[in-house]
DNA sequence: AGCCTGGCCGTATCGCCCAA
DNA sequence: TTGGGCGATACGGCCAGGCT
């Protein structure tokens, strides 16, 4: 290291006023400085290409400026969207986001909650359904308290599970109104890729969607379980095409996975929605560009992301909830059915 | 050899003093 | 009263030096 970082005590040098009215110009302050000596500790800052560190300003305020954003799975738009959503509300407040990836590994969460409370994060967002691991649970559990106390703040994208403000997006409901509107088209005969049994998100889109169709009266769905991703709907597929279920409407409990099944589908043959009508849920932004367009249950996943930043950012004695309900999309993926379905 | 102390890093901010 | 300077202190981690 042979170059060192200009200080703030060199700008106060060769502005020619002290560390402290340097500070006041630069950082502002309560206290008044004249025009005269603000414009020359701003022009000696230019000159020598001052840039406070950010470091020494963590160490002396005791606060960073960042803001983690936990997500399951980078690749995922649902994330990407939700980050969207926290990014702006965060830098509006002049903070800066970190991103850190678990891959649905909830001892990955632990160990990143750990490093950004090193790091004194300022807040941190964690968002992606809960698992049952209940030794997790309580280990994240443990972890959230520890940063509270250091005076960090955790809010939810999620099931309100944490003790934490949490966004809750309507998930059950959501599957429920789904099965309502396939039903009334005249199906009879669903099949669920339902993801993995641990993931409570992929439980209650399940959960409400048998509850819609039991209220219409109809048969309980074949059910098949997979990885939560495009290549777990592809081979959720693949199983449910060897069963010969004779289903007409297929129910992915998301979007990427209804997308694998179409790929899937469109390999063997079949037509969506000729042959089988197909839905997804969160309705991604991915789906613009997919035809036929598929029908979703939407979530306002950027709004989700930016209330979770804002009550991240608000210091708030109690954990608050706020419900973000799905809305049934019905696009060109699904219509009556027409032919015998998948056998 | 291991432990403890104290100084250092850069910045923010406080209380206090001084000069118009 | 306002604007400015000054010195002290705090923050957390690291390391040199001195001590037992």
């Amino acid at each position: 290291m042979t170059s060192r970082q200009v200080t703030l005590v060199e700008v106060a040098k060769h502005a020619g006023v002290s560390l402290a009215t340097a500070s006041r110009v630069l950082n502002g302050s309560t206290r008044q400085v004249s025009d005269e000596l603000r414009e020359r500790v701003v022009g000696s800052a230019r000159r020598l290409g001052y840039l406070p560190n950010a470091s020494a300003q963590a160490l002396a305020r005791n606060s960073s400026v960042l803001v983690g954003l936990l997500v399951h799975d980078i690749a995922d738009p649902y994330f990407s969207s939700i980050a969207a959503g926290v990014t702006r509300i965060a830098e509006e407040a002049g903070l800066v986001v970190v991103l850190g990836t678990t891959g649905r590994d909830p001892g990955r969460e632990v160990e990143l909650l750990h490093t950004l409370r090193a790091h004194r994060a300022r807040a941190v967002v964690i968002a992606g359904t809960r698992t049952t691991d209940r030794t997790a649970a309580s280990r994240l559990a443990d972890e959230i308290a520890a940063f509270t106390e250091q005076g960090g703040r955790v809010a939810a994208v999620s099931q309100a599970k944490l003790g934490v403000d949490t966004v809750v997006p309507g998930n059950r409901a959501g599957a429920k109104a789904l099965a309502a509107e396939l039903t009334a088209l005249g199906h009879r005969r669903f099949a669920v890729l339902a993801g993995p049994q641990d993931l409570v998100v992929a439980r209650d889109r399940l959960a409400g969607f048998r509850t819609g169709l039991a209220e219409a009266g109809v048969p309980e769905p074949f059910v098949v379980h997979g990885d939560f991703t495009r290549d777990g709907g592809y081979a959720a597929t693949q199983d449910l095409l060897a069963a010969r279920t004779g289903a007409t409407c297929v129910f992915a409990v998301n979007d990427v996975m209804a997308m694998g099944a179409m790929a899937a589908l469109r390999e063997h043959g079949l037509r969506v929605p000729e042959d089988v009508s197909i839905a997804g849920f969160d309705d991604i932004p991915t789906l613009r560009d997919l035809a036929p367009g598929l029908s979703t249950v939407r979530l306002p996943l950027e709004e989700m992301g930016e209330r979770a930043a804002r009550l991240v950012l608000d210091d708030h004695p109690t954990a608050r909830t706020v419900r973000t309900p799905g809305e049934v999309v019905l696009r060109a993926s699904t219509s009556s059915p027409s032919g015998t379905g998948l056998r």
